[in-house]
DNA sequence: TGATAGATATAAGTAAAACTTATAGTTTAA
DNA sequence: TTAAACTATAAGTTTTACTTATATCTATCA
């Protein structure tokens, strides 16, 4: 039993004869004839009672007709849910983000997306680079506001910005009052670092490796902000972050200076499946966050 | 969009590919992928997406699948509701009856029924019998027991039992005693009858013509109960009704005497739509009646 | 690094179905 | 009784669904 044959049912419910819904329907009376047996043989049962001038349904037949009414209406509904899908007047987006994003762009970038989308539930998840590069690949997120990855197999990277990182320290440091530092005269400080894994950290450890140092650790940690409280307590040390860092209110009243020879710098940007369908609701998003960072950038 | 291409789609789901689903649908997987991509350009939307070793649902095609779900059971529990009727395990039937029939056979009929068919809900109409034809014509019943029409343009009577009319006084009555009367001994009697439309009045009008007299009609009541009971207050008076009517507790203590020259009868009989469909409770219900008046014949 | 296995897509032809036209049969109403 | 309105059926056509065969892509393994 198909749509197409229930609508023929309905179609004759509102008509009230073959002749009349065949016409409705832009079908000869004769096919509409033939569908309607061809149910009829389908069920073992007459659908309809021909017996005198007006047509009616026999008992299974309006039971059917009643179903069909409910059944039509779904197969309606379920269309139209995937057009409001595509309108973004529905839909989930999962995206994921680095701690930083979440913490600079994405308070702006949701408040943005939200007022012109308020169907579409946002689902932001803070995660560490690698997380995001695995739950992307397996499906699990639809978009990645991340770090350039160092092998991205099935991903692509749309940059958004550089950044680079900075040395931040207490205002009582030594280095407080500088405006840059070379990297080999970090060789005797006292570092406090993101945990290995993360980006900023794997990045720093190369512009170390090619400065040819190795700075000691005090202590790791896994938040930047817990970084940043720590700094208080350790007017002696410093940490590296990424610039944007400074933007957050946890780090008023603390120092960044530009490291160089080399700088370390990341590239943060969008990351996607390389193939495979992008949905609307993630495209508008990326679309969001690029205008976002033009924007800033002026 | 087709019940046959959503269960394709349901089977996708089930079975993770389209190769293992076309296999399980018994098509090839040619002609599923033309499936789904026919299914995608009427939405246009992608229902899949293949960039990955593993196919993944789209989060349109995800909405389609749990929609589709709903759907497809919605139209197999429709086909079974139709088997159910057919079965008897389910639906109504809409019999009308005349009052005569109602008080003796009725009762029965209907404990029998419903005790072998519980699903299925009677509807019992009592009813005059020129209404029972009207509402059949019209489908409003599925089924009459009533009496054999004077003429029955679209319906078929298949005669149950044959019933005399009988001159029912009170034992006071000067003919209380008496086996039979002659017709046209009723000539001078006070007649309390059942209004005129009724087939009982009618057949003993027809009667009284044949035996050309015309008595006088004392009283004229609508339902065979307040005939018998105003018997009690007009002991000189007497009423004609179906021989049935003294199985009826309200006639207990009154007599009953046979009219002769001529006996007015009247045959007692299933009524149909001629042609057309007659559902399979209806035909239940033609057989028990069939079945029990033999029964109470021997 | 290709070779291979496992998957989907596409092209071309075939089978099945849905549909059309034409016609016959019914029923109702004039 | 005939015409009008309706449904059923037969025969032929068009469209759709499907099959076979092949191409293409990807992931895995040697």
């Amino acid at each position: 039993m198909e749509v197409r044959q229930l609508k023929y049912l309905l179609s004759i419910g509102r008509e009230g004869t073959f002749t009349a819904a065949a016409e409705k329907l832009f079908i000869s009376q004769s096919a509409l004839s033939q569908q309607v047996k061809s149910m009829e043989e389908e069920l073992g049962v007459p659908l309809f009672d021909r017996s005198r001038n007006r047509l009616h349904f026999t008992e299974a037949g309006a039971l059917l007709h009643q179903r069909a009414k409910h059944i039509v209406r779904e197969v309606e509904e379920a269309k139209k849910a995937i057009h409001e899908l595509e309108q973004l007047y529905r839909g989930t987006l999962r995206i994921g983000v680095v701690q930083t994003i979440n913490a600079y762009l994405i308070p702006k970038i949701v408040a943005h997306f939200s007022s012109r989308y308020p169907e579409v539930q946002l689902r932001v998840h803070e995660l560490s680079a690698p997380e995001i590069e695995r739950q992307l690949s397996e499906h699990e997120l639809d978009l990645g506001l991340s770090f350039k990855p160092t092998d991205y197999p099935k991903l692509t990277f749309d940059p958004l910005f550089e950044e680079e990182l900075m040395l931040i320290v207490n205002p009582q440091h030594p280095f407080a009052r500088r405006e840059e530092v070379e990297a080999k005269a970090l060789e005797s400080e006292q570092l406090m670092l993101l945990s290995e894994g993360y980006c900023t950290r794997r990045i720093w450890d190369e512009a170390a490796k090619m400065a040819d140092i190795s700075p000691k650790v005090l202590i790791e940690m896994n938040t930047i902000s817990s970084l940043l409280s720590a700094l208080e307590d350790h007017p002696k040390a410093g940490t590296i972050l990424p610039a944007l860092t400074m933007k957050m209110k946890a780090a008023h009243g603390l120092s960044a200076i530009r490291i160089v020879h080399p700088s370390p710098t990341r590239t943060a940007g969008i990351l996607w499946r390389a193939q495979g369908y992008r949905s609307k609701a993630s495209r508008k998003l990326a679309e969001i966050a690029t205008n976002m960072v033009q924007e800033l950038k002026q």
